[in-house]
DNA sequence: GCGCTGACGCGAT
DNA sequence: CATCGCGCCAGCG
């Protein structure tokens, strides 16, 4: 069979690591597409939550990779999102996330990062 | 078929 | 630590 590259299938798997969050978790977009097999397909996964329309979806625990809401700072999805995290017990510092998600599973396996928390 | 755009990422300055 | 620039992926005019 040749491998899932419908643009379809992709589209699932993204969703699907997007509901696989925690709450009170976040990951950024290019932690969401490594998880969904995609690579380096970040933009694709803005793309996706961009498009989807599912009031369920956990979007808010998506993040760029350096902790920044994606949306621009003022616009009425910057606030929503934030208060979201807010609402979830995510510390939101002037619209900044501490993503430990990723960095936590790297330390574990380099062990040799200080314990930056 | 080409080029622009966007809820991105990361190294370099 | 803030900015800039280039690279990546897919949809659209």
């Amino acid at each position: 069979m040749s491998a899932e590259c419908d643009a379809d299938d992709r589209r699932r798997r993204v969703l699907d690591a997007v509901r696989a969050i925690p709450r009170g978790q976040v990951l950024s977009y290019g932690g969401v597409a490594r998880r969904a097999g995609l690579g380096r397909a970040a933009r694709l996964v803005a793309r996706v939550l961009a498009d989807n329309d599912d009031p369920g979806l956990p979007w808010h625990r998506v993040l760029r990779a350096d902790g920044r809401i994606a949306f621009a700072e003022g616009t009425p999805q910057w606030h929503e999102q934030r208060i979201r995290l807010c609402n979830e017990g995510v510390a939101v510092r002037n619209g900044r996330v501490r993503l430990v998600d990723e960095v936590d599973l790297d330390r574990l396996l380099w062990d040799r990062t200080p314990g930056r928390r």
